[in-house]
DNA sequence: TATATTTATCGTAATATTGCAATATAATTA
DNA sequence: TAATTATATTGCAATATTACGATAAATATA
């Protein structure tokens, strides 16, 4: 008990919710609109700009890129993270797919 | 320790982590995704089609209700579901905005 | 009114998440 | 090579999530 049963699932269904389970965090929200505004930065920039200690900031990062919503590369000692528009892409599917396959236009459908 | 520390985000950044977080668990894609085949349907139907107990099911309703996703109606002794496209549309905006301010078309932008 | 039907709530066990101090790692610079 | 800089990892405490049996609540039906 207490365990997601993944098998139930389609793998696309998982896959959705992993990279929405990335966003359920208004710290990585607020990484993503902070990579947005600056395009790329690095790790001790988001320190910077966010309330929450280095160790933290790292883990964050760590979770947004498992799921590929971004990306970093090494620079010097530096890792530069930018925002994997692929992913962005594959997220915006799903949600048109289901903006556009709504019947019910009513605010009370039911 | 363990606590979000919500204050230190915009109430845009905490609304959208938490529609995120709503959507973070396969078997609310799983809801989601029947809501969308069968326009509406009663807790019952998604009882039968997810290999969940009704408890579970009934308390990921409530958690996709409470941000507002989806929305429910008394019908006799059920209550029917609905995906509510206002939110469905404010997560949309977001998505869009996101994939329309990326600078950055490379798969490698650093 | 008793029974059936449908959903919600409560309580609880197992597991996951969040945040950070301490520390490790890895590349650069003096 | 020693110190610096930037990031990752480890370990841990506090809290949250997931799932379900038992049960409550509310409406419909016999």
């Amino acid at each position: 008990m207490g365990v997601t049963k993944t098998i139930y699932y389609t793998s696309e269904q998982n896959e959705l919710a992993a990279i929405a389970k990335a966003l359920a965090h208004p710290a990585r929200i607020a990484i993503i609109d902070y990579l947005l505004k600056v395009n790329k930065c690095i790790c001790k920039d988001i320190v910077n700009e966010l309330s929450l200690a280095q160790p933290t900031i790292s883990q964050h990062l760590k979770e947004l890129k498992s799921v590929g919503l971004i990306q970093g590369s090494i620079e010097g000692t530096a890792i530069c993270y930018c925002i994997n528009h692929k992913t962005v892409g594959l997220l915006q599917a799903y949600i048109l797919k289901i903006a556009t396959q709504l019947k019910c236009e009513d605010t009370n459908c039911c």
